[in-house]
DNA sequence: CCGCGGGCCTGAGAGC
DNA sequence: TGCTCTCAGGCCCGCG
């Protein structure tokens, strides 16, 4: 489910609740996520300080008194809720008319603030772990990620520069994390839309052709490349605005709904005109690298 | 190394 | 009502 801009939501919603704050109690309900909680998961984090809460592309990180960090992904149906403590909270299948089902509460931090932090994630593709902060730069969940696209080094140039060589389409370019960490199926839509570039564009063509070989480090960026930063900018910080985008599980931690769903342009439309003005063209849905691509094919070139 | 397809899970919705 | 099938916002892994 969850992009860079529902991720940084959550971050947002948690952080009053988290910083400053010490895990009283933390509950792992079950064995296992996507991956099995490390052993010392819970010695690790009962009685610490959440000094701050970050992000990095879609992962959240907790920094620790101890110098550990609380590395968490959301995965696909993964989802945060704050309560008070000892609040309501699981006392049936469904609660707080909010369709989660408390068979999923899967991880609980009882913290010194007097909330309870509960992690919901049906699918179970989420995942958490406990990792000493001076070996961040070691962790292999972290290793191999690209530029924050939102962050200071992210820039037409750079786009360029990591897209020169690649044989694969501008769609799959931009959800491959090596290539810029944060983006998922939806913003990867609405940008290209946007920016009125091809999904099936060649990625390769971002950069000029003095630049397209692999590694080139002057390969100059060309106005494709600009105008689709421009447009990964716009749409992330719209969607931030709008608390994220809410289709089956996202919900901001206080249990509202994101709303910049009802912003998309193409996502989930097949069929509807295209909205660019004049355009007269009908959104389109096919199947790229197995994940569904929505776009105009009249205005995206 | 690179790109692609399968698999991990559960639940919602469509069609019969 | 209920069954079956498809699809879903992510990402790791193994294959060619």
């Amino acid at each position: 489910m969850p992009e860079l801009p529902e991720v940084e939501t959550v971050r947002r919603g948690l952080q009053p609740v988290m910083e400053g704050a010490k895990i009283v109690k933390a509950e792992a309900r079950r064995k296992d996520l996507r991956f099995p909680f490390q052993k010392d998961f819970v010695a690790r984090l009962t009685g610490q300080t959440v000094t701050g809460l970050g992000r990095r592309a879609k992962y959240l990180l907790a920094d620790l008194g101890s110098g550990d960090v609380l590395l968490m992904h959301l995965g696909m149906s993964g989802s945060f809720r704050v309560q008070k403590a000892g609040e309501d909270e699981a006392p049936g299948r469904f609660h707080h008319a909010r369709g989660k089902d408390a068979a999923h509460d899967h991880v609980v931090f009882h913290m010194s603030s007097g909330a309870d932090i509960v992690f919901n994630d049906p699918r179970r593709f989420g995942y958490m772990k406990v990792i000493a902060r001076n070996a961040l730069d070691d962790e292999p969940l972290l290793r191999g990620l690209g530029p924050e696209p939102l962050g200071n080094e992210f820039d037409a140039a750079l786009l360029a520069r990591s897209c020169a060589g690649k044989k694969t389409s501008l769609k799959a370019a931009l959800l491959d994390q090596r290539v810029v960490a944060g983006l998922g199926n939806i913003y990867v839509c609405e940008a290209l839309f946007r920016a009125h570039l091809s999904p099936r564009r060649l990625a390769a063509t971002l950069a000029t052709k003095a630049g397209q070989r692999k590694g080139v480090a002057g390969g100059e960026p060309t106005d494709h490349a600009r105008r689709l930063v421009e447009a990964i900018h716009a749409v992330l910080n719209a969607a931030i605005k709008a608390g994220g985008s809410s289709l089956r599980d996202h919900r901001q931690t206080s249990g509202e709904l994101g709303y910049f769903q009802h912003a998309f342009k193409v996502y989930d439309r097949e069929g509807e005109p295209c909205p660019t003005p004049g355009c007269g063209g009908v959104v389109r849905r096919f199947t790229q690298n197995g994940r569904s691509t929505f776009w105009c094919p009249k205005c995206q070139k």
